[in-house]
DNA sequence: TGATTTACATACGCTACCGTATGGACCATA
DNA sequence: TATGGTCCATACGGTAGCGTATGTAAATCA
Protein backbone atom coordinates (compact mmCIF):
# COMPACT_ATOMS: atom_id res chain seq x y z
CA UNK A 1 0.00 0.00 0.00
CA UNK A 2 1.98 3.46 -1.23
CA UNK A 3 4.85 3.93 -0.95
CA UNK A 4 8.11 2.65 -1.90
CA UNK A 5 10.72 5.02 -1.91
CA UNK A 6 11.85 5.98 1.71
CA UNK A 7 11.27 9.23 1.65
CA UNK A 8 8.61 11.03 2.63
CA UNK A 9 6.71 14.05 1.41
CA UNK A 10 4.72 16.94 3.05
CA UNK A 11 1.47 15.15 2.31
CA UNK A 12 2.31 12.07 3.31
CA UNK A 13 2.96 13.55 7.06
CA UNK A 14 -0.37 15.26 6.52
CA UNK A 15 -2.27 12.27 5.45
CA UNK A 16 -0.25 10.26 8.51
CA UNK A 17 -1.61 13.13 10.97
CA UNK A 18 -5.65 12.48 9.99
CA UNK A 19 -4.75 8.76 10.72
CA UNK A 20 -3.24 9.60 13.77
CA UNK A 21 -6.51 12.17 14.28
CA UNK A 22 -8.87 9.28 13.68
CA UNK A 23 -7.38 6.68 15.64
CA UNK A 24 -6.21 8.59 18.82
CA UNK A 25 -8.10 12.12 18.67
CA UNK A 26 -6.49 15.44 18.84
CA UNK A 27 -4.48 14.32 21.68
CA UNK A 28 -2.55 12.39 19.37
CA UNK A 29 -1.11 14.62 17.03
CA UNK A 30 2.25 14.47 18.41
CA UNK A 31 5.88 14.38 16.69
CA UNK A 32 7.35 11.21 17.98
CA UNK A 33 4.84 8.90 17.59
CA UNK A 34 3.71 9.80 14.26
CA UNK A 35 7.52 9.82 13.42
CA UNK A 36 7.19 6.05 14.68
CA UNK A 37 3.91 5.23 12.66
CA UNK A 38 5.85 6.72 9.37
CA UNK A 39 8.67 4.42 10.30
CA UNK A 40 10.94 7.16 10.57
CA UNK A 41 12.33 10.27 12.89
CA UNK A 42 11.14 13.48 13.74
CA UNK A 43 14.18 14.87 11.77
CA UNK A 44 11.84 13.99 8.97
CA UNK A 45 8.82 16.21 10.62
CA UNK A 46 11.10 18.90 11.32
CA UNK A 47 12.28 19.29 7.54
CA UNK A 48 8.95 19.22 6.03
CA UNK A 49 7.02 21.45 8.84
CA UNK A 50 8.64 24.23 11.16
CA UNK A 51 6.61 23.06 14.34
CA UNK A 52 3.62 21.25 15.04
CA UNK A 53 1.69 24.25 14.79
CA UNK A 54 2.25 24.41 10.96
CA UNK A 55 1.68 21.04 10.77
CA UNK A 56 -1.79 21.24 12.45
CA UNK A 57 -2.23 24.00 9.80
CA UNK A 58 -1.18 22.43 7.02
CA UNK A 59 -3.75 19.26 7.85
CA UNK A 60 -6.42 21.82 8.79
CA UNK A 61 -6.02 23.72 4.93
CA UNK A 62 -5.42 20.30 3.26
CA UNK A 63 -9.27 19.07 5.16
CA UNK A 64 -10.74 21.74 3.98
CA UNK A 65 -10.46 21.99 0.49
CA UNK A 66 -11.10 17.98 0.63
CA UNK A 67 -14.15 17.55 2.77
CA UNK A 68 -16.33 20.42 0.59
CA UNK A 69 -15.21 18.97 -3.27
CA UNK A 70 -14.93 15.33 -2.34
CA UNK A 71 -18.54 15.16 -1.54
CA UNK A 72 -19.91 17.70 -3.64
CA UNK A 73 -18.11 17.25 -6.95
CA UNK A 74 -19.60 13.33 -7.09
CA UNK A 75 -22.66 14.80 -7.10
CA UNK A 76 -22.73 17.77 -9.17
CA UNK A 77 -22.44 14.74 -11.99
CA UNK A 78 -26.24 14.37 -11.44
CA UNK A 79 -29.57 15.85 -11.87
CA UNK A 80 -30.55 18.68 -9.85
CA UNK A 81 -32.60 18.18 -7.16
CA UNK A 82 -34.03 15.17 -5.32
CA UNK A 83 -31.23 12.34 -6.84
CA UNK A 84 -28.35 14.42 -5.52
CA UNK A 85 -30.57 14.00 -2.24
CA UNK A 86 -30.92 10.95 -2.41
CA UNK A 87 -26.90 10.14 -3.53
CA UNK A 88 -26.02 11.80 -0.63
CA UNK A 89 -27.69 9.99 2.14
CA UNK A 90 -26.33 7.07 0.43
CA UNK A 91 -22.73 8.73 0.49
CA UNK A 92 -23.16 10.01 3.97
CA UNK A 93 -24.20 6.66 5.14
CA UNK A 94 -21.42 4.29 4.28
CA UNK A 95 -18.53 7.21 4.15
CA UNK A 96 -18.89 7.48 8.13
CA UNK A 97 -18.12 3.79 7.83
CA UNK A 98 -15.24 3.91 5.47
CA UNK A 99 -11.67 4.12 6.81
CA UNK A 100 -10.21 4.26 3.29
CA UNK A 101 -9.25 7.96 3.51
CA UNK A 102 -7.96 9.77 5.82
CA UNK A 103 -9.88 13.11 6.24
CA UNK A 104 -13.16 11.60 5.41
CA UNK A 105 -12.86 9.03 8.57
CA UNK A 106 -11.36 11.49 10.62
CA UNK A 107 -13.80 13.87 10.47
CA UNK A 108 -15.27 13.34 14.11
CA UNK A 109 -12.47 13.63 15.53
CA UNK A 110 -11.72 16.84 13.41
CA UNK A 111 -15.40 18.36 14.95
CA UNK A 112 -14.09 17.37 18.80
CA UNK A 113 -10.74 19.19 17.99
CA UNK A 114 -12.86 22.25 16.73
CA UNK A 115 -13.74 22.75 20.18
CA UNK A 116 -10.57 23.33 21.69
CA UNK A 117 -8.82 25.36 18.77
CA UNK A 118 -10.69 28.13 17.55
CA UNK A 119 -9.00 27.65 13.99
CA UNK A 120 -10.02 24.34 13.54
CA UNK A 121 -13.61 25.80 14.75
CA UNK A 122 -13.62 27.90 11.67
CA UNK A 123 -12.70 25.49 9.22
CA UNK A 124 -15.47 23.05 10.31
CA UNK A 125 -18.08 26.22 10.31
CA UNK A 126 -17.16 27.10 6.58
CA UNK A 127 -17.18 23.54 5.75
CA UNK A 128 -20.82 22.79 7.39
CA UNK A 129 -22.05 26.22 5.78
CA UNK A 130 -21.01 25.48 1.95
CA UNK A 131 -22.44 21.81 3.01
CA UNK A 132 -25.59 22.98 3.88
CA UNK A 133 -25.89 25.72 1.05
CA UNK A 134 -25.73 23.07 -1.19
CA UNK A 135 -28.25 20.86 0.36
CA UNK A 136 -30.36 24.18 0.26
CA UNK A 137 -29.41 24.45 -3.12
CA UNK A 138 -31.01 20.64 -4.21
CA UNK A 139 -34.04 21.18 -1.85
CA UNK A 140 -34.61 24.14 -3.97
CA UNK A 141 -34.33 22.65 -7.21
CA UNK A 142 -37.04 20.58 -6.26
CA UNK A 143 -39.48 23.31 -6.72
CA UNK A 144 -41.79 22.04 -3.80
CA UNK A 145 -43.09 24.93 -1.74
CA UNK A 146 -45.09 25.71 1.86
CA UNK A 147 -40.96 25.29 3.37
CA UNK A 148 -38.73 26.55 4.55
CA UNK A 149 -35.71 25.29 2.25
CA UNK A 150 -33.02 26.82 4.80
CA UNK A 151 -34.21 25.01 7.67
CA UNK A 152 -34.81 21.77 6.08
CA UNK A 153 -31.32 21.79 4.76
CA UNK A 154 -29.75 22.66 8.16
CA UNK A 155 -31.86 19.43 9.94
CA UNK A 156 -31.59 16.97 7.08
CA UNK A 157 -27.62 17.72 7.63
CA UNK A 158 -28.19 17.35 10.80
CA UNK A 159 -29.86 14.45 10.99
CA UNK A 160 -26.84 12.94 8.74
CA UNK A 161 -24.37 14.20 11.50
CA UNK A 162 -26.60 12.36 13.80
CA UNK A 163 -26.27 9.48 12.35
CA UNK A 164 -22.81 9.19 11.70
CA UNK A 165 -22.15 9.61 15.33
CA UNK A 166 -24.64 6.81 16.54
CA UNK A 167 -23.38 5.22 13.56
CA UNK A 168 -26.05 1.87 13.08
CA UNK A 169 -26.51 0.42 10.22
CA UNK A 170 -25.74 2.00 7.20
CA UNK A 171 -28.93 0.79 5.23
CA UNK A 172 -31.08 1.94 7.87
CA UNK A 173 -29.64 5.33 8.18
CA UNK A 174 -29.76 5.94 4.23
CA UNK A 175 -33.45 5.02 4.18
CA UNK A 176 -34.13 6.84 7.30
CA UNK A 177 -32.67 10.13 5.00
CA UNK A 178 -34.68 9.27 2.29
CA UNK A 179 -37.75 9.30 4.20
CA UNK A 180 -36.84 12.73 5.84
CA UNK A 181 -35.86 14.11 2.05
CA UNK A 182 -39.73 12.88 1.36
CA UNK A 183 -40.86 14.55 4.98
CA UNK A 184 -38.78 17.67 4.92
CA UNK A 185 -39.62 18.25 0.65
CA UNK A 186 -43.24 17.93 1.02
CA UNK A 187 -45.63 21.19 1.68
CA UNK A 188 -46.85 21.50 5.18
CA UNK A 189 -46.89 24.51 6.16
CA UNK B 1 -19.66 28.94 44.38
CA UNK B 2 -19.54 25.60 46.08
CA UNK B 3 -17.04 24.56 48.57
CA UNK B 4 -15.27 27.06 51.30
CA UNK B 5 -13.63 23.52 52.76
CA UNK B 6 -10.26 22.79 51.70
CA UNK B 7 -10.88 18.80 52.07
CA UNK B 8 -11.73 17.60 48.56
CA UNK B 9 -14.56 15.07 48.25
CA UNK B 10 -14.13 12.10 45.64
CA UNK B 11 -17.21 13.88 43.85
CA UNK B 12 -15.32 17.08 43.42
CA UNK B 13 -12.40 15.13 41.53
CA UNK B 14 -15.11 13.47 39.44
CA UNK B 15 -17.03 17.17 38.67
CA UNK B 16 -13.27 18.31 38.19
CA UNK B 17 -12.90 15.59 35.40
CA UNK B 18 -15.89 16.83 33.75
CA UNK B 19 -14.56 20.54 33.28
CA UNK B 20 -11.18 19.53 32.36
CA UNK B 21 -13.04 16.98 29.37
CA UNK B 22 -15.20 19.93 28.37
CA UNK B 23 -12.13 22.39 28.20
CA UNK B 24 -9.80 20.17 26.20
CA UNK B 25 -11.03 17.12 25.67
CA UNK B 26 -10.30 13.40 26.91
CA UNK B 27 -6.09 14.21 26.47
CA UNK B 28 -7.14 17.04 29.55
CA UNK B 29 -7.86 14.13 32.06
CA UNK B 30 -4.32 14.27 33.41
CA UNK B 31 -3.73 14.00 37.00
CA UNK B 32 -1.32 17.01 37.95
CA UNK B 33 -3.46 19.65 35.62
CA UNK B 34 -6.67 19.18 37.52
CA UNK B 35 -4.74 19.22 40.76
CA UNK B 36 -3.84 22.85 39.93
CA UNK B 37 -7.06 23.62 39.03
CA UNK B 38 -8.00 22.47 42.02
CA UNK B 39 -5.46 24.39 44.39
CA UNK B 40 -4.36 21.11 45.78
CA UNK B 41 -1.97 18.24 44.69
CA UNK B 42 -1.84 15.16 43.25
CA UNK B 43 -1.42 13.90 46.63
CA UNK B 44 -4.98 14.65 47.17
CA UNK B 45 -5.71 12.81 43.96
CA UNK B 46 -3.90 9.74 44.70
CA UNK B 47 -5.81 9.81 48.38
CA UNK B 48 -9.39 9.35 46.82
CA UNK B 49 -8.04 7.44 43.57
CA UNK B 50 -6.01 4.37 42.97
CA UNK B 51 -4.59 5.84 39.39
CA UNK B 52 -6.28 7.43 36.92
CA UNK B 53 -7.85 4.82 35.35
CA UNK B 54 -10.38 4.45 38.48
CA UNK B 55 -10.49 7.93 38.05
CA UNK B 56 -11.75 8.06 34.60
CA UNK B 57 -14.13 4.73 35.42
CA UNK B 58 -15.51 6.85 38.01
CA UNK B 59 -16.35 9.87 35.78
CA UNK B 60 -18.06 7.04 33.76
CA UNK B 61 -20.08 5.56 36.21
CA UNK B 62 -21.19 9.43 37.75
CA UNK B 63 -22.76 10.27 33.86
CA UNK B 64 -24.17 7.40 32.73
CA UNK B 65 -26.57 7.53 35.75
CA UNK B 66 -26.68 10.76 35.50
CA UNK B 67 -26.80 11.68 31.47
CA UNK B 68 -30.17 9.57 31.55
CA UNK B 69 -32.10 10.30 34.55
CA UNK B 70 -30.94 13.88 34.14
CA UNK B 71 -33.00 14.60 31.25
CA UNK B 72 -35.72 11.67 31.61
CA UNK B 73 -36.33 12.15 35.09
CA UNK B 74 -37.69 16.05 34.08
CA UNK B 75 -40.28 14.92 31.10
CA UNK B 76 -41.91 11.99 32.96
CA UNK B 77 -43.68 14.74 35.51
CA UNK B 78 -45.43 15.45 31.75
CA UNK B 79 -48.03 13.82 30.10
CA UNK B 80 -47.25 10.99 27.62
CA UNK B 81 -46.60 11.77 24.03
CA UNK B 82 -46.07 14.75 22.21
CA UNK B 83 -45.75 16.74 25.13
CA UNK B 84 -42.44 15.05 26.38
CA UNK B 85 -41.38 15.45 23.16
CA UNK B 86 -41.97 19.30 22.76
CA UNK B 87 -40.58 19.58 26.09
CA UNK B 88 -37.31 17.47 25.06
CA UNK B 89 -36.61 19.67 21.72
CA UNK B 90 -36.40 22.85 23.82
CA UNK B 91 -34.47 20.65 26.61
CA UNK B 92 -32.14 19.43 23.83
CA UNK B 93 -31.58 22.86 22.18
CA UNK B 94 -30.52 24.99 25.20
CA UNK B 95 -29.33 22.34 27.06
CA UNK B 96 -26.55 21.60 25.10
CA UNK B 97 -25.10 25.76 25.58
CA UNK B 98 -25.35 25.38 29.75
CA UNK B 99 -21.81 25.48 30.82
CA UNK B 100 -23.41 24.59 34.34
CA UNK B 101 -23.31 21.38 34.53
CA UNK B 102 -20.05 19.35 33.67
CA UNK B 103 -21.88 16.26 32.94
CA UNK B 104 -24.40 17.94 29.65
CA UNK B 105 -21.51 19.97 28.71
CA UNK B 106 -19.14 17.46 28.24
CA UNK B 107 -20.75 14.76 26.48
CA UNK B 108 -19.49 15.94 22.92
CA UNK B 109 -16.32 15.68 24.61
CA UNK B 110 -17.44 12.25 26.20
CA UNK B 111 -18.36 11.22 22.78
CA UNK B 112 -14.69 11.66 21.24
CA UNK B 113 -13.25 10.02 24.10
CA UNK B 114 -15.84 6.93 23.19
CA UNK B 115 -13.89 6.61 19.96
CA UNK B 116 -10.67 5.89 21.44
CA UNK B 117 -11.97 4.22 24.71
CA UNK B 118 -14.05 0.89 24.25
CA UNK B 119 -15.78 1.18 27.67
CA UNK B 120 -16.67 5.05 27.10
CA UNK B 121 -18.25 3.85 23.76
CA UNK B 122 -20.26 1.28 25.83
CA UNK B 123 -21.79 3.56 28.40
CA UNK B 124 -22.42 5.67 25.39
CA UNK B 125 -23.80 3.55 23.82
CA UNK B 126 -26.13 2.41 26.43
CA UNK B 127 -27.22 5.85 27.33
CA UNK B 128 -28.19 6.88 23.75
CA UNK B 129 -30.20 3.80 23.70
CA UNK B 130 -31.72 4.46 26.88
CA UNK B 131 -32.65 7.77 25.19
CA UNK B 132 -33.89 6.60 21.83
CA UNK B 133 -36.18 4.19 23.59
CA UNK B 134 -37.57 6.72 25.42
CA UNK B 135 -38.31 9.15 22.51
CA UNK B 136 -40.00 6.00 21.09
CA UNK B 137 -42.00 5.58 23.58
CA UNK B 138 -43.21 8.89 23.36
CA UNK B 139 -44.08 8.10 19.63
CA UNK B 140 -46.19 5.28 20.17
CA UNK B 141 -47.78 7.07 22.95
CA UNK B 142 -48.62 9.54 20.41
CA UNK B 143 -50.63 6.75 18.83
CA UNK B 144 -50.45 7.84 14.65
CA UNK B 145 -50.05 5.23 12.58
CA UNK B 146 -48.61 4.20 9.82
CA UNK B 147 -44.90 4.90 10.48
CA UNK B 148 -42.22 2.66 12.30
CA UNK B 149 -41.97 4.53 15.67
CA UNK B 150 -38.46 3.03 16.34
CA UNK B 151 -36.85 4.40 12.91
CA UNK B 152 -38.58 7.54 13.82
CA UNK B 153 -37.25 8.04 17.50
CA UNK B 154 -34.04 7.28 15.97
CA UNK B 155 -33.78 10.26 13.54
CA UNK B 156 -35.18 12.31 16.10
CA UNK B 157 -32.54 11.45 18.14
CA UNK B 158 -29.86 11.29 15.40
CA UNK B 159 -31.24 15.21 14.61
CA UNK B 160 -31.17 15.87 18.20
CA UNK B 161 -27.40 14.91 18.62
CA UNK B 162 -26.73 16.68 15.01
CA UNK B 163 -28.27 20.42 15.97
CA UNK B 164 -26.14 20.05 18.74
CA UNK B 165 -22.84 19.87 16.95
CA UNK B 166 -23.57 22.59 14.93
CA UNK B 167 -24.57 24.51 17.74
CA UNK B 168 -27.00 27.56 15.84
CA UNK B 169 -29.61 29.39 17.68
CA UNK B 170 -31.33 27.30 20.57
CA UNK B 171 -34.91 28.60 19.05
CA UNK B 172 -34.65 28.08 15.46
CA UNK B 173 -33.10 24.34 16.68
CA UNK B 174 -36.09 23.99 19.08
CA UNK B 175 -38.42 24.81 16.06
CA UNK B 176 -36.90 22.77 13.73
CA UNK B 177 -37.39 19.30 15.91
CA UNK B 178 -40.75 20.45 16.77
CA UNK B 179 -41.65 20.56 12.98
CA UNK B 180 -39.65 17.62 12.76
CA UNK B 181 -41.75 16.04 15.36
CA UNK B 182 -45.19 16.81 13.55
CA UNK B 183 -43.48 14.92 10.49
CA UNK B 184 -42.07 11.88 11.96
CA UNK B 185 -45.89 11.32 13.71
CA UNK B 186 -47.91 11.88 10.91
CA UNK B 187 -49.17 8.99 9.17
CA UNK B 188 -47.49 8.53 5.63
CA UNK B 189 -46.56 5.27 4.73
C1' DT C 1 33.87 13.12 -10.11
C1' DG C 2 33.63 16.66 -7.02
C1' DA C 3 30.34 20.04 -4.84
C1' DT C 4 25.84 21.31 -3.39
C1' DT C 5 21.36 20.40 -2.01
C1' DT C 6 17.89 17.36 -0.17
C1' DA C 7 15.98 14.58 3.30
C1' DC C 8 16.74 12.41 7.12
C1' DA C 9 19.24 10.25 11.68
C1' DT C 10 21.15 10.96 16.07
C1' DA C 11 22.29 13.21 20.28
C1' DC C 12 21.37 16.55 23.71
C1' DG C 13 19.13 19.42 27.21
C1' DC C 14 14.72 20.69 28.69
C1' DT C 15 9.94 20.33 30.53
C1' DA C 16 5.65 17.94 31.90
C1' DC C 17 3.68 14.37 33.82
C1' DC C 18 3.50 9.83 36.29
C1' DG C 19 3.57 6.95 40.45
C1' DT C 20 5.46 6.14 44.98
C1' DA C 21 7.21 7.13 49.45
C1' DT C 22 7.06 9.66 53.33
C1' DG C 23 6.06 13.31 56.43
C1' DG C 24 2.79 16.31 58.56
C1' DA C 25 -1.47 19.05 59.56
C1' DC C 26 -6.00 18.49 61.24
C1' DC C 27 -9.82 16.27 63.64
C1' DA C 28 -11.94 12.88 66.41
C1' DT C 29 -12.21 10.12 70.47
C1' DA C 30 -10.79 8.42 74.98
C1' DT D 1 -3.00 15.26 75.95
C1' DA D 2 -1.93 11.32 73.51
C1' DT D 3 -3.52 8.43 69.84
C1' DG D 4 -5.26 6.93 65.76
C1' DG D 5 -7.41 8.02 61.32
C1' DT D 6 -8.14 11.19 57.45
C1' DC D 7 -6.55 14.06 53.98
C1' DC D 8 -3.02 16.37 51.78
C1' DA D 9 2.03 18.38 50.63
C1' DT D 10 6.50 17.49 49.17
C1' DA D 11 10.34 15.11 47.35
C1' DC D 12 12.09 11.71 44.34
C1' DG D 13 13.23 8.84 40.29
C1' DG D 14 11.52 7.57 35.96
C1' DT D 15 9.52 8.21 31.17
C1' DA D 16 7.83 10.66 27.01
C1' DG D 17 7.83 14.16 24.13
C1' DC D 18 9.70 18.83 22.47
C1' DG D 19 12.92 21.61 19.89
C1' DT D 20 17.65 22.41 18.41
C1' DA D 21 22.15 21.28 16.80
C1' DT D 22 24.77 18.71 14.05
C1' DG D 23 26.25 14.71 11.39
C1' DT D 24 25.38 12.12 7.04
C1' DA D 25 23.70 9.23 3.12
C1' DA D 26 21.55 9.82 -1.26
C1' DA D 27 20.22 12.47 -5.05
C1' DT D 28 21.34 16.29 -8.25
C1' DC D 29 24.02 19.12 -10.87
C1' DA D 30 28.40 21.09 -12.58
Amino acid sequence: MGKVTQRLSREDWILAGFRALAAGGAGALRVEPVSRDLGTTKGSFYWHFKDPAHWRTAMLDYWEDAAFREIVSELQALPKGAARLHALAWIASTKGHDPSHGGTAAEPALRDWARYAPDVAEAVRRVDEGRIEFVAQCFRDMRTDGRDKARSARLFYAAYLGLQTLHGQPDDDAAALITLIADLSGDGG
